[in-house]
RNA sequence: GGAGAGGUGGCCGAGUGGCUUAAGGCGACGGUUUGCUAAAUCGUUGUAGGCCAAAACCUACCGGGGGUUCGAAUCCCCCCCUCUCCGCCA
């Protein structure tokens, strides 16, 4: 959530900034809740002042043993408009929250204007994203030979969407997770393997709901929801907390399985792994003090690069526009991997700051200089998921034999293994 | 799933309807004392909102939500969580 105090203070930033992505948010109606809630926070608190003293006289007169009963009479009486009061003041404020809540965080400064993902800017390209050999084929192709995944029969247990990885192909994904746990613990991040079910405050807390229900698995007998991405749990990790200054910047990298339902995307990108509704992904999560988000933005975005590199995969990395960030985002940076068979860009990770929105909706804080409480900072970015990844390994290091070379930071993981065989 | 015990400030812990403005302690911060450390001693101490130039002031907050009452940490109802035991199960 914005800071609410901006309504009150700066409507029509709010109505730019909104407008930079292409929204036309209801900022008067805004202003007008706004401006209704205060004056019948004034109007409920004066009455509930007065009932006090009232009430505090009482309690003097039947300490002393003398009759009340006229003073509580008078209470008595004020009583209507105070609750009546009290309801339209809920009702406001209940208004206001469901709106701002709805409302998407504000761009930074930094971000690129622009409409959609045709607006977003290259900021740096990374190796050649070079053109596949006559005879190379396609990663699904590549894949299947090798039998390292089975859509069938994934469809076959739970439906489109849920691949089986097999073999080669299954220790591949193992390795891929292991490595990228590494690298992270080695840059300082506390490995952490949270839930995968989480409840309805969570997923306010990182704004998932109320806004995206449609988005989630949902069991209704607990009202639990199967995470979409490891950065629900691991932000709300520090949910009402105040986090020690001296403990900053707090970073942790966690594994989960990410379960996406995708609704309303059907017929896009269905084939394969471009869009799944089970996959896995390393993520990052960054608590921050605010006035240093800027800078560990970079930094985070830094270390989901050096993997990519380390692999060996053209990429590049595109400053995302105002109009094609996420809900949460004050800045997001895209990573996405050359495809040389497919001739794509494919997104691997988005590495963004969420500046204090998510820590408004999750009561996440810090102490400022003065040591008075202040929203922390949220991060967070892929380092990485893996489908996209295994795609580009797939079609980028393909033999002209049908084996696949392994780039020698995974071999390791894989018993030493040099190629991927049938 | 069944039975029982609990949830109070940064932490421990008292508090069965109004001298509670939440006792007392620990911790933290500041002062005094001190050659240094320790100890002693005095004082301070949370969050959010409203009003405001600021101070002051006001409101709310004892797991969450309702209710009873002039007045609720305290009484009633619902829910959540933790612990113990039983049952089932990896």
């Amino acid at each position: 959530m914005i800071n609410p105090r901006l309504v009150r203070e700066n409507p029509e930033f709010l109505r730019k900034a909104w407008g930079r992505r292409g929204l036309e948010a209801p900022v008067d109606r805004l202003v007008e809740l706004d401006d209704q809630r205060r004056s019948l926070i004034n109007v409920v608190e004066s009455a509930k002042a007065a009932k006090n003293t009232a009430s505090a006289e009482v309690g003097r007169l039947k300490r002393e043993g003398l009759d009340a009963s006229v003073a509580i009479a008078a209470i008595k009486s004020r009583g209507d408009e105070q609750t009546e009061a009290e309801a339209r003041l809920a009702a406001a404020e209940k208004e206001l929250e469901d709106i701002l809540m709805g409302l998407p965080n504000l761009p930074h400064d930094s971000v690129p204007d622009g409409r959609s993902s045709e607006d977003n800017v290259v900021v740096r390209t990374w190796g050649e994203p070079g053109t596949a050999p006559a005879w190379a084929k396609d990663h699904l192709v590549v894949g299947e030979a090798l039998k390292l995944f089975d859509f069938k029969r994934g469809a076959k247990l739970s439906g489109a969407g849920f691949p089986v990885y097999t073999g080669w192909g299954a220790r591949l994904e193992r390795a891929l997770i292991a490595w990228f746990l590494d690298e992270h613990r080695a840059a300082g991040f506390l490995e952490v393997q949270p839930p995968l079910a989480v409840n309805r405050k969570s997923m306010t807390g990182t704004g998932n709901l109320p806004k995206f229900e449609e988005q989630l698995y949902h069991c209704e007998e607990d009202d639990l929801f199967l995470i979409p991405t490891a950065e629900v749990p691991v932000t709300n990790l520090h949910a009402d907390e105040i986090l020690d200054p001296k403990d900053l910047p707090v970073k942790y990298c966690a594994y989960t399985p990410c379960f996406r339902r995708e609704a309303g995307s059907y017929g896009k990108d269905t084939k394969g792994f471009l869009r799944l509704h089970q996959f896995d992904k390393v993520e990052m999560v960054w608590f921050s003090q605010p006035e240093k988000s800027c800078e560990a933005h970079e930094i985070l975005t830094a270390q989901a690069e050096s993997l990519i590199q380390k692999l060996g995969l053209p990429y590049r990395v595109l400053a995302l526009c105002a109009g094609d960030m996420g809900f949460g985002a004050s800045k997001c940076y895209d990573l996405e991997v050359w495809a040389p068979v497919e001739k794509k860009w494919l997104e691997v990770s988005s590495c963004s700051n969420f500046e204090d929105f998510q820590a408004r909706r999750a009561s996440i804080r810090t102490r400022g200089a003065d040591n008075k409480p202040v929203l922390a900072h949220t991060l967070n970015g892929s380092g990485l998921a893996t489908p996209r990844i295994l795609v580009a390994l797939l079609e980028t290091f393909q033999q002209e034999d049908g084996t696949v070379k392994v780039p020698p930071v995974l071999s390791p993981y894989l018993g030493g293994a040099e190629f991927l065989r049938p």
